[in-house]
DNA sequence: GTTGCTGCAAATCCTTTGCAAGGTT
DNA sequence: AACCTTGCAAAGGATTTGCAGCAAC
């Protein structure tokens, strides 16, 4: 659950700076505030909670930790978007707490092996997919969270 | 293929006259252009197509189409959403030519034994999902479109 | 004649872009 | 210094809403 490193620097900052991009104040803050929340996120709230940030540099800094694959991007059932830390290496996929917001991570292997057995049944050559989960967590079964 | 009945009615107004809704002059304009249209479409694609039917009601109609269950709405990869006619009955999922547009439904058994497996892999209750696979359409892998 | 529906324009939500000023290496 | 980033404000795309007038039942 640490999201910083040994080094107090934080991964979603490596991440980028592996990239080559700049290790700017405005990154290093939102960054932060990130890190710091609970479950997953909207780009709306980081911009509240920081003022002093831009809404286009929120928004350019979340597509740069997407694109350094340290961040992912969900939809709820109706469509509002969502981001979450990424920690996972390869690829997977998100199941999504449609009450609280929880987003886990879960490589489903059993999900890829149908993907290669749909290439039979699919209209031509499967090329991508996306593919979501939605639950209601055990935190928020158990009541934790109304 | 075709999309109206034997009746001459269109299958989407009917769909909407089940739940109640009025059949008006609009939603037929609406449907008619939903099932000219040969793969996938946008809203504004039939905005564009019916000068004379506004916007809202353009999307009010796509909205009422797709709640009796007439109609379906996907994304492409990078989020465009379009709208294609949904003619299987119970639940399914599509698959979108990232090409041409094209949408094909599959009810792919294997998926939801995937999900009543992953029932156990995910943390809390799967209260739902969301599945798209992208392809590129056997038309288009031969060449018939770009 | 009710009640539902329509078009219009304005509004909303999420996100991007142009650009001049300022920050980072 | 050279180039990247930033914040602001405006633009954009998709969709919704308020509302007065009109249409379907």
């Amino acid at each position: 659950m640490d999201s910083q490193n040994g080094n107090g620097r934080s991964d979603l900052l490596l991440a980028i700076e592996d990239q080559g991009h700049r290790s700017t104040h405005a990154r290093r803050l939102v960054a932060e505030a990130i890190e710091a929340s609970a479950e997953s996120f909207t780009a709306e709230e980081i911009c509240e909670q920081l003022p002093s940030v831009g809404r286009a540099t929120v928004y350019r800094t979340l597509k740069l930790f997407l694109s350094a694959d340290a961040l992912c991007k969900v939809a709820l059932p109706d469509g509002a978007p969502r981001y979450a830390v990424d920690t996972g290496g390869r690829h997977h996929h998100h199941s999504i707490c449609t009450n609280c917001g929880a987003v886990n991570e879960f490589r489903a292997s059993t999900v890829e092996r149908v993907l290669r057995a749909l290439d039979r049944e699919v209209d031509g050559e499967i090329t991508g997919h996306r593919m979501e989960i939605f639950v209601r967590c055990d935190k928020c079964l158990s009541g934790a969270v109304q």
